[in-house]
DNA sequence: CTATCTGCAAACCGTTTGCAGCGTT
DNA sequence: AACGCTGCAAACGGTTTGCAGATAG
């Protein structure tokens, strides 16, 4: 079953306690916004706008949040064809990302399962495959506007 | 039909040229490199492994030359799992590329054509695709060894 | 001879680390 | 009270830029 969105951040806050971690501001406002974006954000971004929220917040706590939070596989850290980094949510299962390049909006899609196709590539070279990126990237409506 | 190894460097530098640059010493040794090699390989590698060909070169002298072979489709750069950036031959077509964690190997594969699954993706979300990835990671037969 | 290219040094940007003080538990 | 967390400043690695001299054409 699912959990309702409005609970979310309290299940990452308990996820991070359960890992030995306590509970702060810097936190809390990291996990908000996060939770509540529907766009892939960079540490800068997510310093800006949890400032909003918890002002005397730190760009270093930042970073430390965000790594926290990837270990903990809650988010997701995707590489942008600019060579930048963005955080989401984690998305789950044979899910990918098509992100805009502009503002970093995401819509996740069904592709074909690449474990499939891993195993085929890996059974004819020998590799063992230990990772897979498969990535739209473009312009969402709303950014080809404002132009 | 297709163009011998041995002359590709010839086809580079003409490349080159023919957009107005001079061929020097430096860009024949980062071009033979590129060419030669079945790696993708890192600035830093490409300075350390061209000084053996030509040991006045610079550093910053790798970069200009990577940007001008990027510009001119002869070389892409790809993002590696851990952030860095690696270069080396372009692939055609839908072609796709499996590369090596640790050394950098890459090999190519021909997955599914992406055109497709993009033009689907673009009509459901309203999004202009401009870009696409497809890369699976892993380690060398090689690599798998010296552990 | 002229325009391009070069290496050097320094600037730059995103990210990480060391540290003393603060906040959570 | 104890330990983890914080912000700050400084270090860091990869990349870019400004510049005066070298070099291809």
């Amino acid at each position: 079953m699912e959990h309702s969105t409005s609970d979310l951040p309290t299940q990452w806050l308990q996820a991070l306690q359960n890992d030995g971690c306590r509970i702060t501001h810097a936190r809390r406002a990291i996990v908000n916004l996060l939770i509540q974006s529907d766009r892939a954000l960079g540490p800068i971004e997510i310093y800006d706008l949890a400032r909003k929220e918890y002002s005397a917040l730190g760009l270093v706590t930042v970073y430390r949040t965000l790594e926290k939070l990837e270990e903990l596989g809650l988010i997701q850290r995707v590489h942008m064809p600019d060579g930048c980094h963005r955080y989401l949510k984690s998305a789950q299962g044979h899910e990918h990302l098509l992100l805009c390049t502009k503002c970093g909006k995401t819509v996740t899609f069904r592709g074909d399962d690449l474990n499939q196709l891993s195993l085929n590539v890996s059974q004819k070279t020998g590799f063992v495959i230990q990772d897979h990126w498969l990535q739209l990237f473009g312009l969402c409506p709303k950014c080809q506007e404002n132009t």
